[in-house]
DNA sequence: TTGAAAGCGCTAACAG
DNA sequence: CTGTTAGCGCTTTCAA
C-alpha cells in the first residue's frame, strides 16, 4: 500500500489538514510539528497523489503536445522547446504524434481533455481550421503553432513564411538565376502556401516569372522531393534552381539531381526551409531558411502557460511571427 | 462549467451512478435509459474527467517516458515506437528529456510517481543503476532500455551491443584493415564498453592489436567526434579505419577526416553504430549497424504493459535482447 | 434494472 | 496553531 496523508496523520498524532499545511509548506503550521510531519512523511516514503490534488484543485500541472511526427527532424527541436520551458514551469507534458491524420489528432485533443490538460499546444496536422476546432479551443487555453493561418482566431506562433519564401527565390536569382522551380509539401498546407507567396513575390518584383510546370506539389517528406525532382529531371525544360518548401524535400531532391549526375550548385542551386541539424552535415551542406524551431517551442509553451496562469481568460487571437534567416551554404 | 455525471443524472431523471453504468457501458441498464442517457451526455457535451476515475481506479492509463534527449536523432525513433504500441493500448505518454543528467532523471522519476503513472519506460542517462533507482523500480512497473547492463534486476530491451561490436570490427578487418582505431561516448557507458568488447573480440581473433592511443572516449555527440577525430589526425600514427560507438560520432569523425582533405574510405574507413536517417544520406552514406531503434521502443511498451495488465506482478529480470545488422554504405 | 452510500487522497473553508 | 467537515467527479458494493 502506497503511504497517504493519513497514515502520516495518524503516526503524527495530527488530523490529516494539519499534514496536507505542513507538506504544502502552508501558513500557520508549529514549526517543531510540521518538521516532524516531513521527517515521518520521509521515512514512510511518502509521495503525494498529484491526482487527488488534480481532483479538488482543478489543475493537472500537465500540458498536451500534439505534433504530427516527432520523426521528422523538425519536431524534436520544437518539442524539446516546449518541453524545457514547461519543465521550469513545473509541467509535464503529454506528447502525441497525430502522424499527419486530422482524426487522430482529433481524437487526441478530445483524450487530453478529458485527462484534463490544462492547456494544449498543436502544431496543426492541416491548416484548416473547423468549426469544431474552435468549439474545443473554446474549451481550454489552446496555442498553435507553425503552418497556421492567421486570424485563426487562436495564439499561434510561426515563422514569417512569407518572408522566408521571398528571402529564399531572392538568394537564388541574386546569383543569377532565371529559370526558378518551386518544390511544395501539401498544396493545402498554409506554411507551403505563404512560402510560395514569398517566393513568388522575389519572381515577379525581378522580372522573372515561373515557367509552365515550375511549381509542385506533394508532401513534407523526402521520398517526395525525391520523386518530384526525378519527374521534373525527365522533363523538356530543366530549372537551372529549386526552392523546397522544407529541407527534407530539398534533400530529396538533391538525390535525384546527383542519381542524374548533375552537379550542384553548377546545373541546379537548391534550397530549403527550415535548417534542421542535417542540412548542415559536411556532404549535404544544404543553403536553406532557419526556422527558430526550439524558439517556436519555447514561445508555444510561455504563451499558454500565461494563459494557464491567466485563468479564466480566454485564449484572444495573439500571434508571434518569428524571424526567419538565410543559411547560405554550398547548395545554393 | 463543465458538466459532469450528476448533472446529466439530474436531466435524465436517474441516479448517477446508472449514469455511470450507462456510459461504461456495463450490464444491467435498461437499453431505453442508455440510449437517453448517452444523447444526453453527448449534447451537453460530456466528457468524463479521467482525474476522478483515475483517482477511484488506482489506474491512469499512462506511462512516463524517459530519455535523454529526443534532439538526439536516436531517440525520436524509439519514442514513436512507445508512443504508436502505447496509443493502440491506449495509454498516453509523459515525456521527459532527462538530458543525460542523472539528477534530473531522478526529479522526473519523482514526479512521473507523484502523477501516478502506471509504468516507465527509462532510456537511462547512465548505465549505474544504483540502490535509490532499485528503491523507485519496486514502486511501479519499468522497463529499461538502450545502455543497461544485464542482470540489473529490472526488465529491459538492448541490442546486443558485444555482437553488434563484433561484426563492425570483423567487417573493417575483412576489407583488410590493419590499424583500427575506437572511437567511444561516455567511457562509463555500458552500450560503449560492450560495443568496445565485441570490437575488441573482432581484432583479436583476427591476430590485431589496437595500437597506443587508439582507443578514445568522449560523448554520443557529434561535436565529440570531430574533435576527438582531429587530435587523432594531429598525432603521429593515424588509424586506417575507426568504428565510432554511435552514428553522431562517426559523422563527427567524417567531418574531421575530410577537412583534413583525406579520403574515406581510400584513407580512413569509418563505421558507425545506430543507423539514424540521417546516415543513409547521400554525401553522408554512412556504413553502419543497424539498431532497432523503433522496435525496442515497441517492445518496451509491450512489456511495460503486459507487466501492468498483470496488475500486482512485480516486475523480473526479464531481458530481450535485440539483433544489430550490418548496413554497408560508402565509408567503410 | 436502479438507487443510496461509501470512499479514492487530497484541499480548503470554517471553527475553535 | 489545529481539527472538523465538505466536497472534487467518479466507481462500486450493497440493497431494494
Amino acid at each position: 500500500m502506497t503511504t497517504t496523508i493519513k497514515d502520516i496523520a495518524e503516526k503524527a498524532g495530527v488530523s490529516y489538514a494539519t499534514v496536507s499545511r505542513a507538506l504544502n509548506g502552508k501558513y500557520g503550521v508549529n514549526q517543531e510539528t510540521r518538521r516532524q510531519i516531513i521527517e515521518i512523511a520521509s521515512t514512510m516514503n511518502y509521495s503525494p497523489n498529484a491526482i487527488a490534488r488534480g481532483l479538488v484543485k482543478k489543475q493537472t500541472h500537465t500540458i498536451g503536445l500534439i505534433i504530427p511526427d516527432i520523426t521528422n527532424p523538425f519536431f524534436p527541436e520544437v518539442a524539446r522547446g516546449v518541453e524545457d520551458f514547461s519543465e521550469k514551469m513545473n509541467f509535464s507534458i503529454f506528447l502525441c504524434n497525430s502522424n499527419w491524420d486530422k482524426n487522430k489528432e482529433s481524437r487526441y485533443v478530445k483524450l487530453l481533455i478529458e485527462k484534463r490538460v490544462d492547456g494544449l499546444i498543436i502544431a496543426p496536422s492541416r491548416s484548416i481550421i473547423t468549426g469544431d476546432d474552435r468549439l474545443v479551443y473554446s474549451r481550454l487555453p489552446v496555442v498553435l503553432m507553425s503552418g497556421v493561418q492567421s486570424g485563426c482566431g487562436t495564439a499561434s506562433v510561426v515563422v514569417d513564411n512569407v518572408k522566408g519564401g521571398y528571402i529564399a527565390g531572392k538568394h537564388l536569382i541574386d546569383k543569377g538565376r532565371k529559370n526558378l522551380c518551386f518544390l511544395g509539401g501539401a498544396e493545402d498546407s498554409f506554411s507551403v502556401k505563404e512560402r510560395y507567396e514569398g517566393f513568388l513575390d522575389a519572381v515577379k518584383s525581378s522580372g522573372l516569372i515561373l515557367s509552365e510546370g515550375m511549381v509542385r506539389f506533394g508532401d513534407y517528406r523526402q521520398k517526395s522531393g525525391y520523386s518530384i525532382m526525378k519527374e521534373l529531371l525527365e522533363g523538356s525544360s530543366r530549372p537551372d534552381s529549386i526552392f523546397a518548401s522544407n529541407d527534407l524535400l530539398a534533400i530529396g531532391a538533391l538525390e535525384a539531381i546527383q542519381e542524374k549526375g548533375l552537379k550542384v550548385p553548377d546545373d541546379i542551386a537548391v534550397i530549403g526551409f527550415d535548417n534542421i541539424a542535417t542540412a548542415a552535415f559536411q556532404g549535404v551542406e544544404l543553403t536553406t531558411v532557419e526556422h527558430p524551431k526550439y524558439r517556436m517551442g519555447e514561445l508555444a509553451a510561455e504563451m499558454l502557460l500565461s494563459r494557464i496562469g491567466a485563468q479564466g481568460e480566454v485564449s484572444k487571437d495573439e500571434r508571434v511571427v518569428l524571424e526567419p534567416e538565410l543559411i547560405v551554404r554550398k547548395t545554393a
